[in-house]
DNA sequence: AGCCACTCGTAAA
DNA sequence: TTTACGAGTGGCT
């Protein structure tokens, strides 16, 4: 299986990083991990660093850059977050219209809610048609903490 | 069968 | 104007 893991630090706290070598599997925030399961992990923070440093530098543009385990819906609703750049948001319903399936809309925030790559597969710029920021898997405190810091980036920048 | 990180139309305050 | 509610909707377990 040759699967690892490591701890890693995002700039909105601490992280689980677990992968292989066809890339990162999962990403989840470390004060609301449960139930991640490491069975089977090596423990390789070096290395769980290495690849989290050159995403945050380099952002993926595919799906196939992970070795991320979903239905081809999940697939393509994930691929579609991919797409938003850094700094902006979308609403669910542009997603699902995005990947033809427009009156979905609901089935795509659930395939955005199991995205099991936190940050890196951006489901928080994601938000309600109605101007609200919408749910958010590990607390909307943190989805509005994160697009803050993404705006700030990018105003600074500029 | 039941659950939802949604959306829109309608209606009441 | 704002808030509340019902129904439509479709993928997933």
């Amino acid at each position: 299986m040759d699967l690892y893991w490591g701890s890693v630090v995002t700039p909105m706290g601490g992280a689980l990083l677990v992968g292989s070598r066809q890339g990162i599997q999962r990403l989840w925030f470390e004060d609301t991990a449960q139930g991640v399961t490491l069975a089977g992990c090596q423990r390789a923070d070096g290395r769980a660093q290495a690849v989290f440093a050159s995403l945050m530098s380099e952002p993926a543009t595919t799906v196939e850059q992970f070795d991320v385990q979903g239905t081809a819906f999940q697939r393509q609703v994930w691929q579609a977050l991919l797409e938003i750049p850094l700094g902006m948001t979308t609403t669910y319903q542009v997603i699902a219209d995005a990947i033809d399936r427009p009156k979905a809309v609901r089935a795509v925030a659930n395939a955005i809610g199991a995205n099991p790559i936190a940050y890196f597969i951006p489901c928080h710029r994601v938000v309600r048609s109605d101007g609200g920021l919408g749910g958010y898997r590990w607390g909307v405190e943190r989805k509005r903490a994160i697009l803050d810091w993404e705006r700030d980036r990018v105003s600074r920048a500029a």
